[in-house]
DNA sequence: TAAATAGGTTATAAAAAGTAACTAACATCA
DNA sequence: TGATGTTAGTTACTTTTTATAACCTATTTA
């Protein structure tokens, strides 16, 4: 076996440190989970608060997001009908995880 | 003018919080970064870390990196020639900024 | 009736990332 | 001496992701 492989056996917490690299390494993620830890938000007005993300690949990370747990959709019975998306614990936790991201790009940038 | 471009003018920070997410968001940045946190090291070693990783694109966002004052390059003039990358001031702040996020992933996955 | 809004979907194009083979410069093995 | 290996890449080509723009259904407002 390749000390790589053994290296990533070894450590099981790798796998999960990987996994969220590549959920945050996702385009627009990051900027979606910051625009929600503020409060719930539609569908065009995440779309208002983040133009350069194309629809399709807002609905593509809603998704991905839904699926994995971080956000919850609510369709709320209005007329018109109205979607409002909206962290979970586990989303709410991981937003406030990349606030010293943010405080870095402060100082850094 | 329109609704979220006065928002974007309104608040300078947001272009830095906006740049800080792409950067972030861009694939294999928070790995690499994290990997040069534990101390510096050459092409060859950050490839065997993160095997997923190609030499391609590896190269890639080591002078992404570096042009953004990430890490530093440092040709060592043994025989053969080795280089060696370590994370800058700027770049060990965000590797710091970061644990949160692991410590997140260690939590929720 | 016409245009607008909300929340998408679709087709197609462009950009980013993956794969594998190749290179230069030297080192070691036999 | 020649074959093989190492390091740090580069190159050509393929596949996957994102971007762009048009379209759609249902409903509301002018």
């Amino acid at each position: 076996m390749d000390e790589e492989k053994k290296r990533k056996e070894d450590c099981p917490l790798c796998d999960k440190i990987e996994y969220s690299y590549q959920l945050i390494g996702k385009k627009w993620i990051g900027l979606i989970i910051h625009t929600l830890l503020d409060g719930p938000k539609r569908f065009s007005e995440i779309h208002a608060y983040i133009p350069d993300l194309s629809k399709r690949v807002l609905n593509e990370r809603i998704k991905e997001l839904e699926d994995c747990g971080i956000i919850n959709r609510n369709v709320i019975p209005t007329r018109p009908i109205r979607t409002e998306y909206s962290l979970t614990i586990k989303g709410t936790e991981l937003g406030k995880a990349l606030v010293p991201v943010e405080q870095w790009a402060k100082k850094w940038l």
